[in-house]
DNA sequence: TCGTCAATTTACCAAGTGGTAAAAATTCAG
DNA sequence: CTGAATTTTTACCACTTGGTAAATTGACGA
């Protein structure tokens, strides 16, 4: 039996999702995170199956028993990601105090940049060249939520709990500044002095930009 | 005589640059546009020379008669990228006011990436996938420039001429927010209301930001 | 107008890449 | 222990891609 036979194909967030062999469940497991190490890094033309396969010390035929082909492990990942990355944004609590929820979401975004630059990396890899198999669901999933948490940040403004400012802009300001410190990673160790943790700062520096923004 | 042993090979930045045939100058800027095009689009590994070629007209032995490879038209597009980038930087002037000299420096970078976003997306792919080829540049040309401004910016600070934050996560904040209008463009045409423009809303917001911090 | 050098095309490769078929080995329920 | 199902390996292949050799055409100054 072919793998392009069998059934098996779709994995996670199905239906029956316990139906997985231990084995199974291990090697993808494997090649997932072998996938986001050499996809992150190369993008998805630049990555090869070879240097996926090797990464999860698997043969490539092997691999290629376990999902469809590139195109698809690439997809599981991107899936995957969307939670991860919304996650935060979803926190924003219309009962909470404005102020310290924006501040606590900007402290999450930039705890993910440093427990998850890989992710970033991945995201932004795919953005920057047009998000071709993710501008779907940017629109489905991204595109709602972002609507909703705008218009509570409006009224926030409007009852005067938040200084008024574009809430769109100012969600992509928390994105861009907390993000940059995992995509461009590079630039940034070559840029600070070695012996401090361009993080902490980060943590630090963006906790007075947003707090001295957003003060009433 | 073939290409590899013609003495052209070495192009602009040397000393003798005016010998270029006009026919030379023009496929050569032909080439670095349609490589500029497809290196932004898609990365190093994802361009193909192919497309290069067939965007600038060429075929593609005879993209090779002008450069040396693949490899040869990206460092050069970098090259060139690396001044470009730089000069709003270095335009910021010890003798001016500190606060609008910081001001001018942002507005010139939004306008950088509203007028040269392919050239914000090289640039950021190449950081992205670890600086391979521009880690070099970085080390010598950024970071001396970096230093020297940051210092500028301590000692406006130390006289009270600017809000004290530091130096250098204020620099990653202003690069972060304005070229993420060109990096991340997708993603904010899926979000911003499309009878207005992200750019204008964007130099409006920053203006805000940075005021906002800086004041002393 | 002719000869020479520059520019371009045609016809190729060798390596790398995503993917497949089928045999071999392994696992595991009964 | 055994036979069926799962997992892995071996041996491929078609296509893409960066690059080259050599012949052909075009430009242009003497």
């Amino acid at each position: 039996m072919t793998q392009s036979e069998t059934p098996i194909a779709a994995p996670a967030e199905q239906s029956g999702e316990k139906k997985l062999s231990r084995i199974q469940q291990r090697n993808r497991t494997r090649i997932m995170e072998a996938a986001l190490d050499v996809f992150s890094a190369h993008g998805f033309r630049g990555a090869t199956l070879d240097q996926i396969a090797k990464a999860a010390g698997l043969s490539k035929p092997n691999l290629l028993y376990y999902f469809d082909g590139k195109e698809a492990i690439h997809v599981m990942l991107l899936n995957r990601l969307m939670e991860t990355w919304l996650n935060p944004l979803q926190e924003l609590d219309p009962n909470g105090d404005p102020l310290e929820e924006v501040m606590g979401y900007i402290h999450r975004k930039v705890q993910m940049s440093r427990e998850f630059p890989r992710e970033s990396r991945l995201f932004a890899n795919e953005i920057l060249q047009g998000a071709p198999r993710m501008k779907p669901h940017l629109e489905s999933g991204l595109k709602p939520l972002v609507d909703e948490k705008t218009a509570l940040l409006r009224q926030w403004m409007d009852e005067g709990k938040l200084a008024a400012v574009d809430p769109r802009h100012l969600l992509y300001s928390i994105w861009a500044t907390t993000q940059h410190y995992a995509d461009f990673e590079v630039q940034i160790d070559v840029l600070s002095p070695s012996d401090e943790d361009p993080f902490e700062g980060a943590d630090a520096y963006l906790d007075t930009l947003f707090r001295k923004l957003l003060t009433p």
